[in-house]
Order: C-alpha cells, then structure tokens, then sequence
DNA sequence: GTGTCGCATCGACAATCGTCAATGTAGGAT
DNA sequence: ATCCTACATTGACGATTGTCGATGCGACAC
C-alpha cells in the first residue's frame, strides 16, 4: 500500500507565507497556498490519517521516548495493555506512511522516527 | 461533541527538545516527552482525525485561501463537486475540533481558520 | 531434528466514517 | 403571508477502521 512515496515534495513547496486576516485571498495561509488539489490532499490525508488514532499515537511517543532509537514490539505491548497482533498492525500503517522505519535485528523487530515525515507535516499546517 | 476544550495545555508543553539518535531516552524527541497517557492521546487523536479527511483538507484549503478571512458554504460545493449536506457535515466536523470558527451573517454562514488549533499541532509533531 | 520465542498475517466482528437524497429551518424579498 | 434562498439536520447506505484470537513464519537454542 505505502503511502507517501515522495514525501518532501509538494507539502513543503506550501510552507510560507504570512496569515493577515483579510488580505488579498492569495499568499496567505499556506495551508492552501490557493485550494489544494484533489491528489494533495488524498496524500496529505493520508499521512494524518495514519497519526489520527489514540493507540499509535501512544506507540509513537513510545518509539520517540526510547532516546529515537530503536524498539522491539514486546515492550510495546505491556505498557500499552493491547494485544501482540494490535501493535503489529498499527506498527505496519506508520511504516507505510512513511513516519516510521522498521529493521529486523535477529528475531526482533526494531523501529524507529522517520523525523522528516513529521518536519513535512509541520509545514503543511504553517498558518503563519 | 466538541472536541480539543483546552487546546494550548498538554501539546504546547510537549513541544521542546531535541532528536539526537541515541539519547538517553528522556528529554528527546518532544513527541513523546515521555510516552503519552491515554487521554492526551485521544484528544490529538481528536484534533488529527478531523483533518485526516481529503474533503475536508480541500475544504480548509479553500477557506484559508480566501486571505484568511471568511467564506460562505455556497461556493465550497460549486469549487469541489460535493453535495451541500457533505459540505455542511464536514464544516461541522472542523468547526467541533476548533480548527474553524463559524459566524452567521445574514442568511450566510462564514467560516474563517482557528490559526493556533494549527500552532497546537505544529507544537506537537516538533522532533527536533 | 524439536522446541521456543518474536512477530506478521489472516479472518471475523462491531463500530465508526463519508456520502447523498430528503426534509427542516431561518432570513430576506415580494 | 408567500416564496425563495442558504444553510443545517435526518436517515440510510456501503466502505473503512480498530480490535482480537488463531495461525503462520523465520530466527535462534538445544
């Protein structure tokens, strides 16, 4: 599936400008940067859809808080309380929006931030 | 429903730190600031839901393009091909999350950005 | 080989979501 | 009062989502 395969493209393009109220409609609020195309969107929603639950965004923090490493699956799933298939699957979505990266040491499986997944995110929401 | 009641509290104090792969796993990584709690979690998970929709992007596009000011829903349907209930609906949904505010003028509805719901946010998904 | 451990995948389920046609409502014009 | 306009609300539909138990698969230990 792999959303977001070209992560630093058009979202960044839309990070700046100022935010008047009541300027002259263009160059203001680069959240439109002018109205968003259909395409933008769908992959902008993507990658927000992907963070817009409670239980990964608790494993995301969990993955950031162990010093941006790495971190294997069974930690996750005590301090959550949620069961093993649970994590692996909210583990699979924010890798294949591109926020996580996963890489196989022996039997376990170790994450880790994709920090410029999150830079893009912040420069689309740049109001000013 | 009403989601985000205390918008500026838990994100902003997240939002300070620094990523440098390897740290000892506290102070790093602001997403985290330590792993999230249940209920911090559901409320950001509130704030990214109602964005993580193509319709509704397209939407907040349109209204911050017009010089962040105010737009009424009739040209919102025209723009993007949707039928006005959809519109309506996905008005309400942003509106709920307090990343848009509406004022009534006349027989018009107009609906202008809340830029810091957006700072919020920002604050939030600051790695470092 | 057999066994175990760590994790992914499958299948099923209830719950939520996005969309629309139909209807309701309130403001302005006549 | 009557009609039209600009929205909101309702009810229904298929589609997607989050969750879990059961199962599969690869890596290691023996």
């Amino acid at each position: 599936m792999t959303l977001a395969p070209d992560l630093d493209s058009t979202v960044t393009a839309r990070a700046a400008g100022r935010c008047s109220p009541g300027a002259p409609a263009t160059e203001c609020c680069s959240l439109s940067g002018g109205p968003m195309g259909p395409d933008d969107a769908r992959r902008v929603a993507g990658l927000l859809k992907a963070l817009a639950d409670p239980t990964r965004l608790r494993l995301l923090s969990h993955v950031a808080a162990q010093g941006c490493d790495t971190v294997c699956v069974c930690s996750l799933t005590d301090d959550l309380g949620i069961s093993q298939p649970t994590v692996s699957h909210h583990m699979k979505k924010l890798v294949d929006a591109g926020l996580l990266t996963r890489e196989q040491r022996g039997k376990w499986a170790h994450y880790s931030v994709v920090p410029e997944a999150f830079a893009d995110l912040r420069a689309f929401l740049d109001l000013g």
